[in-house]
This record gives C-alpha cells, sequence and structure tokens, in this order.
DNA sequence: TCATTAAGTCAAGTGTCTTGACTTATTACT
DNA sequence: AGTAATAAGTCAAGACACTTGACTTAATGA
C-alpha cells in the first residue's frame, strides 16, 4: 500500500500562539495609535484590563514599551499612557541594487539610526558579496556605537534586490540581475551575519516602509506603486504583505503591454531605466540622481517628454491596480528623485475611471509616498521588525513559535 | 481636549481562539487528505496526540466526523480513519444573474443535494425579490425533506451575483445590473430566510467551488478566471479568498484596454456578452446555452471568429494575473458552455512568457475548472461553508467567536 | 463632603493544550 | 510459538494564559 505520500495540513495552536498574537496586538495598536492607556488597549483588543496589564507588564520587563505621565481625562483614575520603546528593538535593512548597495539600521519604530552605502562594483556576487558583507558588518558596528543592547535586540537582517526572483531569465536582458539571481543570497548572508536574514523585491519593501511610517500607515489594504529602475508593486492585503507562490507578486513591471503591434514590458516604457535610456546618461553615474533631479526641478523639456509618456503607461498601472486589487488607497513611490515624483504624479492626474470611484471614499486614490534613494533599504529593514512585531496568521501557528 | 478619535486596534485571541482554531485544522486537514488517523493528524497539524483525540472526539460528537474501518499499516496498533461526515452540515448557495436566478443546497463536502432555478423577471429587485425567496425556501425545504437535521446544521445562505459592488455606476451601461447592486439584498436574504447571509461576485463564488471541490482543492494560491456573462478573477491568496476593500477585487473585466485609440473595458471584448452581440442573440433567450453549445462542438465559424479574437484578450489577462499575483496556477472557469471552454482554452494556448515559467513547476500554468451553469451557485453555497470551517485568521479573533 | 466614575490590581477560577506513563494491537525476528 | 519492537491511542495530572468579580485608588462633579 503506498500510502505515503505527505499529508498536507495547516498548523495548529496553542496558549503560546494565543500569548504571541496578543502581544502583537498590543504593539500594533501602540504603533498605530501612539499611545494607549492599559484600559484603551483593552477595549481596543476586547481582551480583559487584568490580561492587558499582564502583558503590558510583560512588555515593560522586555524593554518594548514604557509608560508616560498620567494623564487626567475627567472623572475617575487617571490613565497611564504606555508608548513603544523605540531602542526596543533594532533591525538593519541592505538594498542591493544594481550599481550600489546601502544599508541602514533602524529601531522598533522605524527611525533611521545608521546609515551607508557603498558602490557595486561589475561582476555580480563574486566581486560584491564582500563588499555587501563589510557594508553591514559597518553598519551593525555603528548601531552598537550609539544604541548599547543593539546586537541583543537585533531581530534580523531584511534584504532587497529588484525582483523577480528564480525566473529562468533571457540570459540578453540586461534589465535584470541574472548574476544576484542565480546567487544563494540568503545562505551567503545568514553566514556571514549570524543573523535571522529575509529577502524581498524593492518594490515589496518599498510597501514594508510605507506601512511602518509612511503612508500606508494602519492602513490594511494599499498596493505602493514603485518607480525605480524598474517599476512593481508592493502589496499589502489584509494588513501583511502578501509576496505570492514565490515571493514574485506585484511585478508589475514584466506586465506586458501591445503597441504598434509589439509588445514591451511597462517598465522598458516607464522605469528610471527607460529615462536613462532616453537621455542617453550611463546609469553607473553616482552623479545622476542629483542631476535628474535638477533637470526634474527645472521643468527640463528633455524630461518632459519622458514624463508624459511614462504617465501614460503609469495612469493606466494605477487603473489596473484598483481593479485588480481594490486597496483602499495606491501609493506612488520609488527611487526616483522627488521632483520627478512630483512631475510624474502632476501628469497622471487626473485618473482613469474605476471600481475606485466611490462615494464616501476618505482616502486620496493616489498619494504620494516616499521617494527616497533610502527607502528601499529602510524598507528592507522594516521587514524583520514587521515579521517578529505585527499581528499576522503565521505568528500563531506552531511551526513559527521556535523563536 | 479632543482625544475620542476612534482606537483602532487588531482583536486580541483567548482559548476559544485557540480551539476554534484547532477545529478548523482537523476539518481542513481531513478535507485536503481524505482520511486520516489521530496520529496522522497529531503529526500533521504539530499538536499532541492527546489534543487531536480530544478535537476528534468532540467533532464526532457533533456530527462532522466519523471513524471508518481500521487499518493495518506495519508494526503497531492499527489505526482508525477519521473522514468527514458530508451529512455535517449544509449550506444554501444562491446566484442571482441577470435573467436567472439558481440555488442550490450543498453538504459539508461541497456535494449538491438539490437544485433548482427560476427566470427572473424584469424590473430588478422589486419583481424579483419574491421569485428569489420563494426559490430559496423551495430549495431549503427539498433538502429537508432527504437530509434530516439540514435545517440544525444549516450554516448558512451565501449569494453571488455579478460585480462591482457599490460603485457610482454611468446608469446608461447595459452591462451592470444596476438596480440589484443598489437594492439592500444582505437585510432582504437575512430577513426572508432567517439565515446568516454572505455576499461575493459571481468570479469569487466560481473561485471558492473550485477551492472546495475543484481544481484549487488543497491550493492556497490560486486566481480562477470567470469567463461568464462579464469576466472576473476569484482571488484565492495565502489559502483565503480575497475581497478587496470593498469586495471588489478581481474585477478583471472592467479593466480598460486600449486599441485603435480608444479604450474598450475587457470584458466588452471577451465575455459571453461580446459573444452574445458578435452573434446578435437574446441573451434572456432559455435555449441560448445549449444553441452555443452546440455551435462549439460543431466548430462553428461564426464562433471561431469570436475565439479567435477572445483567446487574445484571456492570453493577456492569464499573463497578467501570473505577473501580479504569483499564483500557483490559474483556472479557467466559467457559466460557459463547455464545448466553448475547451475551444477558447485551446485557442489561448500557448500562453505568453511570465514570471510563471519556472523551472520544478508542479501545476501547469493554466488549468480548465468548473464550466458548469450551477458552478456559481456552488460557489455561493461553498461561501458559508468555508466561512463555518475552514481555517483562518479573522476565526480566531475575539470578536469572531460569538457564533 | 460624598456619590460617581474610571483605571487598575488581586486572587481564585476556567478552559485548552501538554506531558509522561501506560495500554492495546500488530508485525518482525529468533 | 514466543518475544521484542513498533505504533496508535488513552489516562491523569500539570502548566499556561485568559477570565471573573471583588477590591483599591484617584479623580470629578453636585
Amino acid at each position: 500500500m503506498n500510502d505515503s505520500r505527505p499529508i498536507r495540513a495547516k498548523s495548529g495552536t496553542n496558549h503560546e500562539g494565543t500569548s504571541a498574537h496578543n502581544r502583537r496586538v498590543m504593539i500594533d495598536a501602540l504603533r498605530i495609535n501612539g499611545a494607549l492607556s492599559r484600559a484603551d488597549l483593552a477595549r481596543a483588543t476586547r481582551l480583559t484590563k487584568q490580561t492587558v496589564s499582564n502583558i503590558i507588564e510583560e512588555l515593560e520587563r522586555d524593554g518594548l514599551v514604557s509608560s508616560q505621565e498620567a494623564v487626567r481625562r475627567g472623572r475617575g483614575q487617571p490613565s497611564t499612557p504606555y508608548r513603544l520603546v523605540p531602542e526596543g528593538a533594532f533591525a538593519i535593512g541592505l538594498q542591493i541594487d544594481r550599481h550600489v548597495t546601502r544599508a541602514v539600521a533602524v529601531d522598533l519604530v522605524g527611525s533611521v539610526l545608521v546609515r551607508d552605502e557603498a558602490g557595486l562594483p561589475p561582476g555580480g556576487p563574486s566581486n560584491g558579496t564582500k563588499v555587501i558583507l563589510d557594508l553591514v558588518a559597518g553598519v551593525r558596528s555603528k548601531l552598537a556605537g550609539i544604541a548599547q543592547q543593539s546586537e541583543k535586540r537585533l531581530v534580523g537582517l531584511g534584504a532587497a534586490m529588484p525582483g523577480p526572483f528564480g525566473v529562468a531569465g533571457s540570459g540578453d536582458d540586461p534589465w535584470m540581475m541574472e548574476a544576484w539571481q542565480k546567487f544563494p543570497l540568503l545562505e551567503t548572508l545568514t553566514a556571514g551575519t549570524g543573523l535571522d536574514v529575509s529577502l524581498q523585491n524593492d518594490a515589496a519593501a518599498a510597501a514594508t516602509a510605507e506601512r511602518m511610517v509612511g503612508a500606508a500607515h494602519g492602513i490594511d489594504h494599499a498596493v505602493c506603486l514603485f518607480v525605480g529602475y524598474g517599476i512593481g508593486a508592493g502589496l499589502i492585503l489584509n494588513g501583511e504583505l502578501y509576496r505570492g507562490t514565490n515571493g514574485n507578486a506585484g511585478e508589475i513591471g514584466m506586465a506586458l503591454l501591445f503597441a504598434d503591434g509589439k509588445s514591451t514590458p511597462l517598465e522598458h516604457r516607464a522605469s528610471l531605466a527607460s529615462l536613462y535610456q532616453h537621455l542617453s546618461v550611463d546609469p553607473a553615474d553616482p552623479g545622476l540622481y542629483a542631476r535628474i533631479n535638477d533637470l526634474a526641478l527645472r521643468g527640463d523639456q528633455s524630461i518632459g517628454a519622458w514624463v508624459e509618456a511614462a504617465a501614460v503607461d503609469l495612469r493606466w498601472s494605477i487603473h489596473l491596480i484598483e481593479t485588480l486589487f481594490d486597496p483602499q488607497t495606491v501609493i506612488l513611490c520609488g527611487s526616483a528623485p522627488e521632483a520627478l515624483v512630483n512631475r510624474l504624479i502632476a501628469a497622471i492626474g487626473p485618473l482613469l475611471p474605476s471600481i475606485a470611484e466611490r462615494r464616501g471614499r476618505t482616502l486620496p486614490r493616489l498619494q504620494p509616498g516616499m521617494s527616497d534613494p533610502w527607502s528601499v533599504a529602510l524598507g528592507a529593514a522594516a521587514g524583520p521588525i514587521s515579521r517578529a512585531f505585527d499581528p499576522r496568521f503565521a505568528a500563531i501557528l506552531k511551526d513559527s513559535l521556535q523563536s
């Protein structure tokens, strides 16, 4: 009897799962609402005062929350608000881009404490690995210099790089970072740092950043359209980043557009890469960012044509995102100079009609997000923080409770 | 001090939540794997043998599972497999379509026990409500006739109708069921049946059906492209149906395509509605389904042109779905005649290149799903069953534990 | 001044999972 | 055959985290 095909089942849970969830819910409530008293927390989470007291006490002992001065709010005993302690946890974020790698250290509330970058030599991982590990080590030791306990409170290293992952590339496509894609990055970083390492694409990282400290803060359904060297969408669905089967969900830049009888991926038309090509400049030029920002600020003609063309495609992308994901809002972010993003946003409006047009909207259909060269690294760092502290289904299940 | 903005927080959980989750996990494991012993369940769910024993005992008392004959599997005491009891729960599904309404009664494992349909008179809800309530009542009493205890074990009424929901329609768009959209359907059905009523769009219902008894069974990331009068995508993400902010996620039929200088929604080009228009036939004709099937079987020329054109758009839709959702598989289903769906699938291939093309795939990129006029009603009925018995995050939280 | 209101604590109680020893039933080896 | 090994499943006590209800504390308002 060959009855040995593996049994598939979801994992069960127990007291630990309950407790882990409730701790995360507390932290999440404090993150969203700023500072809350135990009584407030009990009402908001539907737990009893006693339970909240116990958990808060424990979190305070762990250095994750601390009390503020008591506040008098009418009759009754004054309440003691609690807030997150920024120094309660740290994470390191690493962005691996085409010509540069950036690392940041952030704290529990998402403030960037240390940042550093290094040029990535050509040759892919064989030349770049050491640069990256040195960069991370540098940021890590600088963090240790300004925050005692940081090593003990480091929850992980989040890495971000352009996707898609694990796809058999066409080899001759210069838009893909072929060599890095094939490289066992997770294993190398784990071995090189001893940290808990995770990996996401840059659009997902941008979305993670927006959710922790940006326009998606406290929003459970948002899509971040990320315009960088390529284009991607970071998906916040049901309050969690959605990764898809292989971490490639949201790779809208790979969507083929048909025009003039030929098909072109979106990101060949509307990304920074296409702008660089349009301007015939070298993407590896370190002064490029400032120059583009300057051109955009001056309303330069050479950029104007690209902006107009890109806006058409981005307008359609937003329409498509609204149609397929039905989010509360779409956030336009990127690793593009801010002046350029502003021009893009201006050129994109008005949006196409879609199911997002409904009475009673509270959020705008399109909002600007971060367009800071460091936002991807920040989002990469936000990944481990989120994994460690945000409420999520997986955190309840027994197989996730070893940490 | 105006500190009274509402506090936002996720709900905590307690023992009840743990227990509810573990019960659901057991049922899910039995649904996916067929029949499992207590020891198997303990290993698969990572719970202890004792816990599994207690839960199984309770589920057996509740009539949801039952033991089968012991099986000898090598050394050791023989194991006693348990399976789901079909008669353990029932649900009623209701499809409201343009010219017809269908209702089915299903059991815990998704078998259709009763089915009935009725024509929907023009005039929208004012004329249709009574027809619908009578249809549901009829199915319900027929179910009571063949399954004792059915009333006690009825977990809800699931309704499905074309989306999108709550969108300010353009009034003159005959493709939207304006009147029904504005009608307080949930309230009317709840009042008229006394059941727990839920509502989803027809593509979501089709996906729910595929997940319970179809091609998405046991798959956690799948998208069902539903070709009916309109076109929609039902999204199974992380093992749950994703609804979006307003239940409109996946409304791909509303995606605008640009060609020949004008924009057209996808579903004006590739849905059954477009076929009916292409053939100049009356969609309300009751014999239409059979006639189309016949034409498709005969390889009729008039259908061939539409199939070729529609296949182009559907091929692109599948590409887009793969790109944005990164699912394990895409399932093509519909309320179209099977012969037509088969011709469509044949015409769609080969698929466009996408991130779904990767080594080590186990599932095909595109699979045929149900193309049965009753599949939407079945999916509608599967909704309440899934809500009541499938493991999901929301079922753990305190505010969902009143039932 | 004192009733009222609300925050927060105390201590016992409850529900659900866990632990470890034990029983039962079968196969495999001597 | 007889016995050791193996695996399923049970028993009873234990541990853990949330709940309950009474109590304490500290403010407001009449």
